[in-house]
DNA sequence: AATGAATGAGGGTTCATTCAT
DNA sequence: CATGAATGAACCCTCATTCAT
């Protein structure tokens, strides 16, 4: 139609609603991992969508719901993409907590821009109560999944003295802990390291279900 | 004049400029924990001082400098902390790496207002090569000296299959997962809470070591 | 198509044209008298109107012209309403300045939007010579016909000691007067009050000609 | 001393908080007068005291308070102009009562700049409350105590059939209506005229206590 | 050494205007 | 004709920094 295979499609000057804004979320989440939330202007998010001004404030008021909109949709993305995995993955427990730790360290997930975004709310949320808790819903939303799975592990397994709950906030937080090394250290883990890392903590504590990792010499 | 020529009150003078930018960084701490990094101002700091605007670029010449000299400020207490209370420990490997773990989640270190300047710097870190580089070397110091007990205790203990910066990565990564458990969910974990999470962690590695600490219910 | 070549619907174009800009400069005084010129704004207008963004600029040209447009509009009322009154009055001087201050303190003129609108472009008056000539035309022209009937009503009259225009220019500089409490303080002077205050004034100038009207309590 | 008598004083980079909100205040006159209320931004002030843009909300806090402050000036210097006038008038009504209309017709309240900020404000004042109170406690008090006045004078002077609000009322109206003259036709009306206008009034009113003003011709 | 008034660059936001639909 | 998404200049305001005191 007029339209070559190759060309990408030429940038529309009227978008839908959604797809603007979609647009400008990509955008401030670039924006964000190359500048820091602090250096994040409206400036800076619009060149960045290629796009003028005034045209976050025509779709989100303020700057400030442009960044909740930003959290909120990492967040929708985060719960989305490990329910899909579930959806997916066999009926067993183990297999669900390995496609679970699957999910935290593949894309789109463990995208080193998206933890930028993550470390940036974490780091303000202390003092702005919205982002608080977006934050903690997401983390206790995946939290109570992993401890769903770890307690019919625990009982499957006739593991003696684990505590489901213990286990999945252990394991939540060193996936945590994890994204953090892959943020401020990337050369110095990979995102298959930092699975393995996690793989090696649930076969040190299921040994009958999981194996220890093929462990590649990490930098010391 | 009227000052006799001897050293007391030029070091006077040294050890209260000191002073003065101890009583600076404590009120960057606690301006940073209220009312985060972006809302973090020199007027907001220089109020929560108790001083005058204009002090801080007379002491720290500017703001950045301000920060960076309060986030060296937190890895250095962080550093000395471990190292006195390795210092204070028994020579055994596992008696050592308990210490640390105490370390991790007793005053100073996890002090909430202190875990938020953390998080604040981690999220700027992406951006800013200076707080990235000291996070970095905060984190690999420590992790060097928790891979090297741990191989201490592997070689003792005769475990097999276990990598030390394996567990090394594994632990520090959960105990700065547990740190953002702590601040923004304060409600649903305590520090001592954490703390066994991290013990039962080194039991499951190291049985015959490490006991399964008693654990307390943990809220759902 | 459909339609025969006809002028009908070119000239039902033309006054639905007219119709439009007249809803435009209706919604224009409202919008002025609700939120003030400062806070009159495209939008406003347009949504006062139940239009769109774009029909302003579309029928006007811009903004400025719009302004311009209201004030001709209500100054053009002005003039038709005390035109039209001494066409329905009797002959004599008395008759006719006693109808001229009927017009001022009932409706359409005194409608206490106008006002406002007046007002709002008196305030503008001094740095926009548009504004300035406009009004002052006005002003001029309603007060050389008061000027002419109170020179008629000396002559008749025999009144010593009395100059038409210094008559002329009191009176309307009452009226005036009188809006602006109308405008600000509405609860302590109705209209009816107002116009009996330029009755008693003429009373007092022309006391074989006007008697004084029938006082209503005051509010102190 | 070291002053020449002919230097103004050097202008002074620091100056007492009351000085600097003063000027303030009177370039924020100058700039309504000649640009009007809507064009006056924060820079037109600034620009015009000589200072640089933060100093407005350094002093003000906001532009807002500014202009309430610069309203708030102008009306407390309108009423210390005419009680000042009171205190060094006769004591009969009739001289009192001429003192008061003195006041509005001379420096510094009938100044064109000032007339120019008073109808600014009455132009917004409709949709501002915070305008309208300090604009209707200006009217208020003026015309209470020309009410008082009439009264004393008309009880004197037995006068019949008179009501002494009517006649303040009227004369307050008057004076307004006439500083709108001055405003948008200065050429056509002089000061003295005004005040000559107003006087007739009075005389009219009262004839056995005020004499018909030497009327220069006005212009038609 | 310490203060705080002053500066001015740059932030978020508004809004008159344009233009593809 | 009419719409409303998009633009970008200009607004008010904040704040790191400077400097006279």
């Amino acid at each position: 139609m007029g339209k070559t295979a190759l060309g990408a499609p030429a940038k529309k000057r009227t978008a839908s609603k959604q797809e603007r804004q979609l647009q400008l979320i990509r955008a401030t989440i670039r924006s964000v991992a190359k500048n820091g939330l602090a250096d994040t202007t409206m400036s800076t998010v619009a060149r960045e969508a290629g796009l003028s001004q005034g045209i976050i404030n025509l779709h989100f008021q303020s700057k400030d719901r442009l960044l909740v909109e930003t959290l909120r949709y990492i967040a929708d993305e985060y719960k989305t993409s490990w329910e899909k995995a579930l959806d997916g993955a066999g009926p067993s427990p183990a297999e669900r907590l390995a496609a679970l730790v699957e999910v935290d360290f593949n894309m789109p997930v463990c995208d080193r821009n998206k933890l930028a975004v993550w470390f940036a709310f974490w780091g303000e949320s202390k003092s702005r109560p919205t982002y608080r808790k977006l934050c903690a819903t997401r983390d206790i939303q995946y939290r109570k999944e992993l401890g769903a799975l770890c307690q019919l592990l625990i009982e499957e397994g006739g593991y003696q003295g684990l505590d489901a709950m213990v286990l999945a906030t252990g394991l939540s937080a060193m996936t945590e802990g994890l994204w953090l090394d892959l943020l401020i250290s990337p050369r110095s883990l990979t995102r298959e390291q930092a699975r393995n890392i996690c793989l090696a903590y649930l076969a040190s504590a299921f040994p009958r279900h999981f194996s220890v990792p093929p462990l590649r010499e990490m930098s010391p």
